[in-house]
DNA sequence: AAACAGTTTGAAAACATTTACAAACTGTTT
DNA sequence: AAACAGTTTGTAAATGTTTTCAAACTGTTT
């Protein structure tokens, strides 16, 4: 695709200074506010500026400085609450600074995320965050040593990048221990596909929680199916079709959660009552629905202005530093999906 | 903020040129796969790429060529589906043609808004993509000489820009003709704040409505609240403290329906028995929650993909040419969240 | 008035590419 | 072998900034 537009001619710096009657260097740092300047040319360089209507070219000043002042945001999906607030918090970040962001999406597609990790060695960003994954694996000891990388949710082990962790561990603890509590001893899980990081590492800490507590896991209350309402409809269809020999059920999601408890109450079955669900994730007042979800939590927004900030530390860094690993804390939120098994 | 990093310096043109015996103009060709080049010049130029690892600078490409292959995007919040979902058609069709996205999310913001409008012009982006309203209305005429601009949802009009609008006035005909059908005639809207365009105009379509079905508009009926499940709850909160009068409620968006619908249940309402509920929107999986919502469904995804389309198109076309005004069909889906009226 | 230090300025190089133009090769045809 | 047309290549200009360095101003002190 040629881009071609006939664009109207912004006006240059050569021409400002022609027209208040000094040097392009004085103009520069006049646009650069470095006040060496003395201020009846800095008054003339501005009414230049302004008559002209002059904006500096960023592609010039980015030759010139050596900065782009951007940042690249890898994402697998944007339809997904928990991700998109972890955008926002680094949009937010990152734009108090003055730098951009830009986005790129894989939708899912292991290929496309390939292209575009390969694509950024070439794409003059100050930063890379990368979050969550989906497929395989990226060497980004290359890349790290140009810019500061973080990554999120990602299998990557690097000395130089910036990890972002959540403590999946932790949180399958907290959710199988909230059921073992009242009660429950059979319980099935939820989670995305098979080809997920994600999923695969949650399954893993879900499977420790379940020995921690001594109870066993039962292979054909295992579901595979995609993050989404339907997804947790359709995993809930498999799952009955096998026998309701469960007590609850452990979602590897919000959404896939919300899907399940709808799908089952529209089949009659009560929830908490007849079987309990919980949710996983980041997702906006999930307090206001009906049934209101169990669901651990882990605060995404934060999470983004976190790894903006990493980002922004390592620009003034000399040179190329070790990264840092941090765990994301996760929190119980009690709702009504899940409750009491009930004795039979 | 400044940006130092050492960067691990690029390999230049001028040192692939160096290495492969010939000059930097030849580099160049080969880069741009112009197949004016000698296959033998071409195969020591790709070895010294190959060996040095060679990608060029961007900025100094964009200097050159005076193309950035960048479109900026900006939307009031990134965190709302049916906004994510147009985002994601831009994406997948840019990304087709190796445009970049550059996001700006005004977070609700009108001054913050305002700010990325104006910095726009100095962005070096070949084309701009505004989805919806917030706060105040813009001058395009300058912009528009310079890049191709496309409006979605937004109240200014131009010549010179692309725009899409959803079909409001028939979207509000045809939920009050529903709910007409099923017997209601004192139906309440719960809309955004009402600081925003796009709840000001959807309340104007919605009055319209209401008058080709003689039906009467009630003041207390009338509800500005937030766009979210929880404004959702609010909203009807507020709603019923005035007294439960009317049999129907119109709201702007799905997310305030399921907020309403939910919140509505948990007090012990049946919907759609006591009163109907409906949405507005796209949102995924509508159908699957329960009940499901009532809605006015229009094609965000395929909105971004046109909005795309419109952009690049542009691309090619010589200079500055006349906008497009597009309309966008919605379609009435309907969901378990109205119902007849009952007969008192 | 000369010397000096400090401030302000401009000329020119640097940044890394593309591209217009001319030169140098080809391989035919006379 | 000269003339020609077509292809391939290199030189150098152009793109629009920033920045280095030296020169030209200041104003003070001797």
């Amino acid at each position: 695709m040629d881009i071609n537009r006939n664009e109207k001619k912004r006006s240059t710096i050569k021409e400002v200074a022609k027209k208040a009657g000094v040097s392009v260097a004085t103009v520069s740092r006049v646009m650069n506010n470095q006040n060496i300047v003395k201020d009846d040319k800095r008054r003339k360089v501005l009414k230049a500026i302004a008559e002209l209507n002059y904006v500096p070219n960023p592609a010039a000043r980015t030759l010139g400085k050596k900065q782009a002042y951007k940042v690249a945001v890898v994402v697998p999906n944007i339809m997904n609450y928990a991700l998109a607030d972890i955008i926002k918090g680094i949009q937010i970040t990152l734009d108090d600074n003055k730098v951009d962001i830009l986005l790129f999406n894989s939708n899912e597609n292991p290929e496309v995320e390939k292209r575009i990790f390969l694509s950024l060695s070439d794409k003059l960003v100050e930063g890379a965050i990368f979050i969550a994954q989906c497929g395989s694996l990226h060497d980004f000891s290359t890349l790290a040593k140009r810019i500061p990388i973080v990554l999120i949710e990602r299998a990557e082990k690097n000395n130089y990048v910036d990890r972002f962790e959540i403590n999946n561990d932790d949180a399958m603890l907290k959710i199988v221990g909230h059921l073992y509590e009242l009660g429950h001893r059979k319980i099935a899980h939820m989670t995305g596909h098979s080809s997920s990081y994600n999923s695969k590492t949650l399954t893993k800490s879900f499977l420790k929680a379940l020995r921690k507590y001594n109870l066993q896991f039962l292979d054909e209350y295992f579901i595979n199916t995609s993050y989404s309402f339907r997804g947790g409809k359709e995993g809930l269809e498999r799952l009955l079709e096998k026998g309701k020999d469960f007590t609850a059920i452990v979602c590897a999601s919000n959404v896939i959660a919300i899907g399940a408890v709808n799908t089952a109450i529209k089949m009659g079955y009560k929830i908490p009552e007849d079987f309990s669900i919980s949710g996983y994730d980041s997702f906006p007042d999930i307090d206001v629905l009906n049934p209101s979800i169990t669901t651990i939590e882990y605060p995404a927004f934060n999470m983004g202005k976190q790894a903006a900030e990493a980002i922004l530390k390592k620009f003034n860094s000399e040179a190329y530093r070790l990264g840092s690993d941090t765990i994301i804390k996760v929190n119980l939120s009690k709702g009504e999906s899940t409750g009491k098994v009930r004795i039979e």
